[in-house]
DNA sequence: ACCCAGGGTCATA
DNA sequence: TATGACCATGGG
């Protein structure tokens, strides 16, 4: 997959905080129209904890708009920064944490699930774990190697065990299922000659 | 006019 | 536990 795709350089943002904001906003929601949102965000200089939990919400609601569920996410926003005031608002008091537990206390956020909170963690804090999403259960159920009544946890136990890797590789691993996912699997409802599955095969994961 | 996108929660049976 | 409804915008 990275030699046909390439880096792709995920996750896009110039700080963990952005990326953070990325994370939450993305939810069920095309990129495309968070980077609107983001972009609205960056013009009133709003992409720092401090300055976003002191904005107006109804500010923070029509500014991320485009990247829908505005209501839903502006208070997911506002409760994740009610959390992180108690480290501060500092990354680098997150960082003394251990990842388990700093899991743990994300998905306690309302409207904070496992996806959200992994993405967070791999790509803000770069912690060492695979994010698993939609795509990675619809691509690794059809090469046969998923049933897809997984739940989340068991997933990506399957993928810590056998696709073990360093963080950097669950980095682009995850970025190029996504990649993979839009580009083929949607339109090739059978990937028999994917490289995915290839690569399941040499493993001995399926046949 | 439909369907889906880099999810998650809550009510119901 | 397992479905379904709901959240909301924008692009194909």
């Amino acid at each position: 997959m990275y030699s046909h795709y390439g880096p792709q350089d995920w996750w896009p943002g110039d700080t963990p905080f952005e990326i953070t904001v990325g994370a939450i906003l993305t939810q069920n929601v095309a990129w495309v129209n968070v980077s609107k949102a983001i972009a609205n965000l960056k013009e009133e200089k709003l992409v720092t904890p401090k300055k976003l939990a002191g904005a107006d919400p109804d500010i923070v609601k029509s500014l991320i708009r485009p990247a829908g569920y505005y209501n839903q996410k502006a208070q997911t926003l506002k409760d994740f920064l009610s959390w992180f005031s108690r480290y501060r608002y500092s990354f680098s008091m997150l960082q003394k944490r251990d990842t388990d537990e700093l899991r743990r206390e994300l998905i306690m956020i309302n409207r904070i699930g496992p996806e959200t909170a992994d993405s967070i963690l791999l790509y803000a804090l770069e912690r060492k774990l695979f994010v698993v999403d939609a795509y990675t259960k619809r691509i690794f159920s059809r090469v046969g190697v998923l049933n897809g009544d997984e739940g989340y946890q068991q997933v990506q136990e399957f993928f810590h065990r056998d696709f073990a890797g360093e963080m950097q590789e669950y980095n682009e691993y995850h970025a190029l299922i996504v990649a993979h996912g839009k580009d083929v699997c949607k339109k090739t409802p059978l990937c028999d000659q994917c490289c995915i599955k290839n690569l399941c095969l040499r493993r001995g994961l399926s046949g």
